[in-house]
DNA sequence: CCGTCCTTTCTTACGACGTAAGTATTACGG
DNA sequence: CCGTAATACTTACGTCGTAAGAAAGGACGG
């Protein structure tokens, strides 16, 4: 009865951001193009520049959005206070890195473009704050924000099996078989593989890896800012 | 005289791939294109793909070159001896990263791709050796290594100004201006900006931040590997 | 009900990319 | 000199981002 009943839903610049990252978590970032993009909303490719400039403003459109849903999830912790600066921080930090576990071409792109937008900055400055809170001089503070890198946003960048596919048990034979000339790698191989479930080289539970470099860094932090105690 | 006096210096893999090299680290990697490599070698874009399967093997040859390029720089570090394990891994890491930043390209070719090849390997392994050298057991070591992460390799990906772009005096008045919005970024851009002759938000010297984060994760790891000493 | 005018979408087309398929050239051993 | 294998070129296809402009839709005053 309405003037436009049956109209298509209509484009609008936030649904082509949410679907170009559903888009995006379900088949990867290669998959976003404009015209994927076009037809996962049911429109010719041309239409999407009417809502957005062009592709790269579109990629910055996703990740400040992923942005704004980190800056969300990280608001709703109970700081529980008196916990002290390192547990909050290191909560606030996992807390950042579950929301890209949900976007896993999201860290790509944080490396690949310029990022000084507002909910980035936001974030940071909360980051830094915790630091202060920590007794940290903003010198040491601003070393400490270098040393995280994209830790502080919840991600390393695993350097081997970067599409996160499995180490085949042949690779690892293969490797194996050159004991001799690669001795500490395969001596680490026999020894740590294998004891948990997860298989071969994949034997890196990247949550405890991540972890464990950042408790690292936190606590040589810590130690730093502390005056006496050598 | 000879049968082919004039002839064209012949084309050949390592031509291509040194050219390649050449041009990513005068033009970047998106001038790294087929028809462009080509060109350069005063040759159709077709013909290499007699040297080089693909695009992809081409990208995965230029880092494997870069790769060797880093052993052989590491291989003639004296090495000094008794200076430690920290202090030799230490320059081991500063060397490769002296070569990286020869190829501003690497690092994103580096992240990209899966890198198992045998140049990376023996570099790895090495790394290894030199943390069980420091007394760290299998489990630490590994550990250690995904600390480091790309910083075993001698690079971080710097999350602001990733092209290595001026963040200009704007930029910064406008972050200024927002004071009360980002108190602690401000706070410390007041304090600790300006005091050697880097400008602004570019004020951070890379090179220093590196080893900042470097030293940080060595000495957590040494402390973690003493018994004593909590 | 009709024209007018934004707003939003579609059509068509261009140049750049990686590369498949087939053809021409070159070099060299006999 | 010729045949054969190695090397380089030609042509063409499909995909990408997007420039330019035409068409469709809705809103609104007459």
């Amino acid at each position: 009865m309405a003037t436009s009943d049956a109209r298509r839903p209509r484009l609008s610049r936030e649904k082509v951001l949410e679907t170009a990252i559903d888009l995006a978590d379900r088949k990867g970032l290669d998959a976003v193009t404009m015209r994927n993009l076009a037809a996962e909303l049911g429109v010719e490719a041309m239409s999407l520049y009417y809502h957005v400039a062009n592709k790269d403003e579109l990629l910055d459109a996703m990740i400040e959005t992923v942005m704004e849903e980190i800056n969300t999830a990280v608001s709703t912790i109970t700081t529980d206070d008196d916990a002290g600066w390192k547990a909050t921080l290191r909560q606030r930090i996992l807390t950042a890195r579950s929301v890209l576990l949900r976007h896993p071409w999201a860290p790509t792109l944080f490396e690949t473009r310029a990022l000084m937008t507002p909910p980035v900055i936001t974030y940071f400055d909360a980051v830094l704050g915790l630091l202060r809170e920590g007794g940290l001089s903003y010198d040491l503070a601003h070393h400490g924000m270098h040393a995280l890198g994209s830790r502080a946003l919840g991600f390393t960048q695993e350097l081997f099996q970067p599409d996160g596919q499995e180490t085949d048990e042949e690779t690892e034979a293969a490797l194996m078989a050159m004991a001799d000339r690669f001795p500490h790698l395969t001596g680490m191989m026999a020894e740590v593989a294998h004891n948990d479930a997860d298989s071969t080289l994949g034997w890196c539970d990247d949550q405890a890896e991540f972890e464990f470099g950042l408790d690292l860094i936190l606590d040589g932090l810590e130690r730093l800012a502390e005056p006496s105690r050598r």
